[in-house]
DNA sequence: TGAATGATCACG
DNA sequence: GTGATCATTCAT
């Protein structure tokens, strides 16, 4: 598959296969860090995307009180609880999307949010996807998890697919972030559990969703 | 700073 | 069944 388009970075001369289930399967903050770099594929409506992971929360199980999963499994966060490498999307604050990637093995509730990356495939259509009123700086595109599910066009029907499809998976791009280039903080949005430095970004990028 | 807007879940 | 809450975003 050639890649052609104008980008913000250089691509790939190939989108490559999706990361091997066992990534998944692993530590929770470790996934986390790793998924730092990493591409996000979608392709869906005849329409492909591809972005750059830059900023990540991990959400873990019992232990967690922000976590979804904290209280047990119920309808809705049932695919954190499936093996990793499944995606868990949710609704909320009647207007948004968020999605995650489950992590560890099947029955533990750990996952991994999205919350912001850098446009790579696709930018026409992530801002066609983003319907706002004025022209938008491209640093805003996917600087927020439901930014970047709303510019990707992700919602509830992905919900329990697994991320390792050729038309939805997570890749290598080859980028090699060392361990002083990843930041940490306390996670954004919750009311419990911001003792815990769970989210991971890239340091001094300008596509996070705060600075 | 607050409005938009609806699914979810704990509680009874 | 009911009501508070919500891993957010945008415009004021």
């Amino acid at each position: 598959m050639k890649l052609r388009e104008k980008s913000f970075l250089p691509l790939p001369n190939k989108i490559g296969p999706p990361l091997d289930s066992p990534f998944f399967l692993r530590n929770t903050l470790k996934v986390a860090r790793e998924l730092l770099g990493k591409g996000l594929f979608i392709q869906h409506s005849s329409k492909r995307f591809l972005c750059e992971l830059v900023e990540v929360e991990a959400y873990l199980g019992a232990c967690d009180e922000a976590s979804h999963s904290f209280r047990g499994m119920t309808p809705r966060n049932q695919s954190m609880f499936e093996e990793g490498g499944t995606a868990y999307v949710y609704f909320t604050y009647g207007f948004h999307f968020c999605l995650n990637v489950a992590t560890e093995k099947k029955g533990v509730g750990a996952a991994v949010l999205f919350r912001a990356a850098i446009p790579l495939l696709g930018l026409e259509e992530m801002q066609k996807n983003r319907k706002l009123r004025g022209p938008l700086d491209p640093k805003k595109l996917l600087s927020g998890p439901a930014k970047l599910t709303q510019a990707l066009g992700i919602n509830k029907a992905f919900n329990g697919q697994k991320m390792n499809q050729a038309q939805f998976k997570i890749v290598d791009l080859g980028r090699v972030l060392s361990k002083s280039a990843i930041g940490t903080s306390s996670r954004i949005g919750i009311s419990k559990g911001q003792e815990h430095l769970y989210r991971f970004f890239v340091k001094n990028s300008p596509w996070l969703s705060r600075k």
